[in-house]
DNA sequence: GCATTAATTGGTC
DNA sequence: GACCAATTAATGC
């Protein structure tokens, strides 16, 4: 395996919760704790009801994390980019991961045993501060998506995952800079494969998104944010 | 090039 | 709007 041990301090990640904090001489020795492992495509990292052992960063790649349903349905909860946390849910308690982790393209990550993570958390309030605020923005995008599972229509789902992609993302030129088979958008959206296909035909048809091969992109940006927003702005008031 | 998997399309409930 | 089936496209080996 490539041992590249990345250094905090010269991350390229400068929103990374522990980038932001990793300055001053008493963080060294605890960041010293971190390992990089290397992730394949398609490589899982983190499994569903597997024992808490750490927590994880992306630290450059893509990933899904995923939560498994009755019949091998899946629930993507989220995507990660650069920077972002994954594994989170499970820290401090001794239990069990509620979600699985999975790589979309190969990965670097960053990780963080339970033990080395709870001295740093112990030690530096800012950090522990900085992780607080992460947790309620977490709590709070989850709130909104019971929302959007309990009331958009299948169209208004598949336009919503696809802003989330462009907005985290982004897009070169005019394709999403993020890759998901139609299975992996419709486990996003909360749909099926065969819908999101129809919905995606749909939309291409009215020139409001393009594809090349499997790649999606947004052509109206305006007209997708205007069909979604009507709809959160009905359920705000 | 062949075999497997993914995407699309049409139909039923 | 989900599930199933048939066809076609794409991808891996």
């Amino acid at each position: 395996m490539l041992e590249t041990t990345t250094k905090c301090e010269q991350c390229h990640n400068a929103s990374c919760i522990i980038r932001i904090n990793a300055l001053g001489e008493e963080m060294k020795a605890f960041l010293a704790t971190k390992h990089n492992i290397q992730c394949k495509r398609g490589q899982q990292f983190i499994l569903e009801g597997a024992p808490v052992h750490g927590l994880y960063f992306v630290y450059k790649g893509k990933a899904k994390v995923v939560k498994t349903g009755f019949q091998g349905k899946e629930q993507i909860v989220r995507l990660a980019k650069d920077g972002e946390i994954i594994g989170h849910r499970g820290f401090g308690s001794r239990e069990a991961y509620q979600i699985s982790a999975v790589a979309l393209e190969d990965s670097t990550l960053c990780y963080f045993k339970n033990d080395a993570l709870k001295q740093m958390l112990l030690s530096f309030p800012k950090l522990t501060y900085d992780f607080m605020l992460f947790y309620a923005e977490e709590l709070n995008l989850s709130e909104n998506k019971v929302r959007k599972f309990a009331q958009m229509t299948v169209r208004e789902k598949v336009i919503d995952s696809i802003l989330y992609m462009y907005r985290k993302f982004g897009q070169d030129g005019d394709i999403l800079n993020i890759q998901l088979s139609r299975k992996e958008l419709a486990d996003l959206a909360g749909t099926t494969d065969e819908q999101v296909t129809r919905t995606i035909t749909s939309l291409k048809n009215e020139n409001l998104i393009r594809t090349q091969g499997k790649q999606l992109g947004v052509v109206n940006i305006e007209l997708l944010r205007r069909e979604v927003l009507e709809h959160n702005f009905f359920l705000n008031s």
